[in-house]
DNA sequence: ATTACACTAGGAAAAATTCCCGATAAGCCG
DNA sequence: CGGCTTATCGGGAATTTTTCCTAGTGTAAT
């Protein structure tokens, strides 16, 4: 199953699969919420999916889809070659990460890894990961849960605490509490720095 | 000819555009400099060419490409549904601007429009183009005064109501009042949009 | 002289944040 | 298995911040 809001990339990716021939696809979604009830119709051996999604993000279905079917086989296919992503995206329970930019045969290659139980992540982000851990750099990042991490991008974006809340079906006043916390964890005095640190990571743009 | 870093979303536009029948795919490249030299070597009648690569951006291919060429036809597909995007690449020459997030049908019908010399348009990023018109972006800055400019970057920085007010020895009461004026003024809700229209503007980095 | 506007700030209400607490569930370890 | 930790979730209450309204002063222009 293919998940991603831009219609093209699926297609894309539909065709470097088919013209593979080992898979095949059964069902395509363009947001969050969209890939869990396919999920649930369809029951796909993997399913390929995107982080940046409108609504509910790809790291928030990914956590959803795991937690109801535990050994579903999820690969990221992300924009982001970024180890924060990646590590936060496989603590979520992805069984891959691949880059947009990478090859194509690299797509087939991490389907056939993850169908035989295994790992699969891109070799650019498997070392980025690493100088991560050597430089104790971006560690400060990693240490937010997955799910304080998400709130934590989303208020870097911009949105309030009830937004959030609504989005991710949880109360406003849980975000407000979760952004207190994140804030103490990350050693930030208020909102403003919250962006900075995030632009600076790479996690959003300004 | 294709311009974009993501070979599988190259794979998918080629896919659609050969669906269609009316356009061909003569050239594809994954990069600005990349780009420029095949155009060269191909003269395509249409470009779509993606804005962020790595090197040289789309922005900058796109100001080659016309500089030699004034009579090119580019067409950007970008991720950004933003009108400062598409005012810059319209600015720097491009004939259409489209967001990845469209619909299939509207790229060809995009092609069919810029090869029979129209430009086109996201409806979405039209209606932004018009939006920002009304707020004019550009000049949104100058629209605060002295005092309030002033405020304004210390509060990008990261600076409370109360340090201001210690700072400029003023009550930080009239500077919570001016924070909220200047929102008001620049169309902001929070201070996190705040921020990053000082860092897009150049004020403060992050 | 009147108008306009920048700068200042207080009061009251509304909203957001913090700090404290408890609940649940999953996972781990001896 | 029983305890331990950790992630997730949220209520209560105090605190802080933000907003909205009003209102004074000074300065510059008409």
């Amino acid at each position: 199953m293919l998940v991603d809001d831009h219609a093209v990339l699926r297609a894309g990716v539909r065709r470097l699969i088919e013209q593979d021939g080992r898979f095949l696809v059964v069902a395509e979604a363009d947001s969050g919420e969209n890939a869990y009830q396919q999920y649930a119709i369809y029951l796909p051996d993997i399913v390929i999916i995107d982080l940046s999604m409108p609504g509910m993000g790809g790291m928030e279905a990914i956590t959803r889809i795991v937690a109801r079917y535990p050994a579903a086989k999820l690969l990221v296919l992300s924009m982001h070659e970024n180890a924060v992503f990646a590590n936060q995206a496989l603590k979520a329970g992805a069984k891959g990460y691949l880059c947009k930019n990478g090859l194509a045969e690299e797509l087939v290659n991490a389907l056939q890894h993850i169908t035989s139980g295994q790992i699969y992540i891109n070799a650019n982000i498997t070392k980025k990961i690493a100088q991560q851990f050597l430089n104790n750099e971006s560690t400060l990042l990693q240490q937010l849960s997955v799910r304080e991490f998400e709130i934590f991008r989303m208020l870097a974006e911009g949105a309030e605490s009830a937004d959030i809340g609504k989005k991710l079906n949880i109360s406003g006043k849980t975000v407000a509490n979760y952004q207190t916390t994140i804030k103490q964890k990350l050693g930030l005095n208020n909102s403003v720095e919250l962006v900075r640190l995030a632009i600076r990571s790479g996690l959003i743009d300004s």
